[in-house]
DNA sequence: AGCAATTCAATTGTGTGCAATATAAACTTT
DNA sequence: AAAGTTTATATTGCACACAATTGAATTGCT
């Protein structure tokens, strides 16, 4: 009882000074959620050749293809060290093509080849090969969705806004 | 316009064959918010010396402490490859110690030391300090924590369950 | 008892994520 | 216009996450 802080008396989850069971963290839960949809989804895109954050780039990419690698990591909310690598991979397998700003010799353009745009065509069928494994309605599961985003809009994001919004 | 594609006329969201932007997705957003989370917890946590993970795999451990890796990754949902080198960090720190089952010699039984004990106490403030950046009411993080698990529940496990449940 | 199948943890190899740093190109200031 | 600052991407190093494999111990079967 020491504490400058914001601690009220008895508090039943979050910020107690006891600490909470693993399994009633909302931040363990979706962890533990995104690790499990991640493996749901690897076979799925073993099969396209991509793992779950090359699908993500390339669900970026298929929205509008040229595009910089800071659009794209802003798009993805990753930074430059996850997002140069990731695209390295894709060139590697003839997906993308990248290549300096002719106007701004400090930006990196990233274009769809043919043969990202043909995947398209195939990855049209992830959706619904991941939507038939979970025993939800589809309502629910946008409804979630929605929660998850409205909770990672409270979420401060890249330290700007932190202090940015005064 | 030369496009052999499949693109529908107008397709809502899930499953029709047509793509869902990424910003639609729920399963991007559950991705983007952990990622945000880890981002969030990193500094708070590296004052303690633990990452993420490590803090998540201290709280299994001082939930109940003589426990074996395979008890452990099943709390957090991980497997031995991941969970083996992680604990082997946390020993190195001095968290946790690890030895044979002198029962069953496959198993190996993860305790914690007393400085991981001790760690308990310092840990007792980091949901308060991530809850404070959030601007979101507790009992709303609570509900969303609720449906993420119901979520979790409804997605095959660890291919165990999909078939056995027979 | 003897041997195959199973179980548990560790190891190997690939692909993220991110902090910190590096590098080069633009912009700013004087 | 030279120098310092900022911006955009790449690189390095560390820590996950997991498939696939390995190795050792136990269980099951006959």
């Amino acid at each position: 009882m020491t504490k400058t802080s914001v601690q009220p008396e008895h508090m039943e989850n979050l910020g107690g000074g006891a600490l909470p069971r693993l399994d009633q963290q909302l931040c363990f839960a979706l962890y533990s959620a995104v690790n499990r949809v991640t493996r749901l989804y690897r076979p799925v895109l073993s099969a396209l050749g991509l793992t779950y954050p090359q699908y993500l780039a390339m669900l970026a990419l298929w929205e509008h293809s040229p595009r910089t690698v800071g659009a794209l990591g802003e798009a993805l909310d990753l930074d430059s060290g996850t997002v140069t690598p990731l695209l390295k991979r894709l060139e590697k397998q003839n997906l993308v093509r990248r290549r300096r700003d002719p106007s701004d010799e400090r930006r990196v353009i990233v274009e769809l080849t043919e043969a990202g745009q043909a995947l398209k065509a195939r990855a049209a069928e992830v959706p619904a090969s991941l939507a038939c494994q979970i025993a939800l309605p589809t309502s629910e599961l946008i409804d979630l969705g929605e929660r998850v985003r409205r909770f990672k809009r409270c979420l401060p994001a890249d330290d700007a806004g932190a202090y940015a919004e005064r």
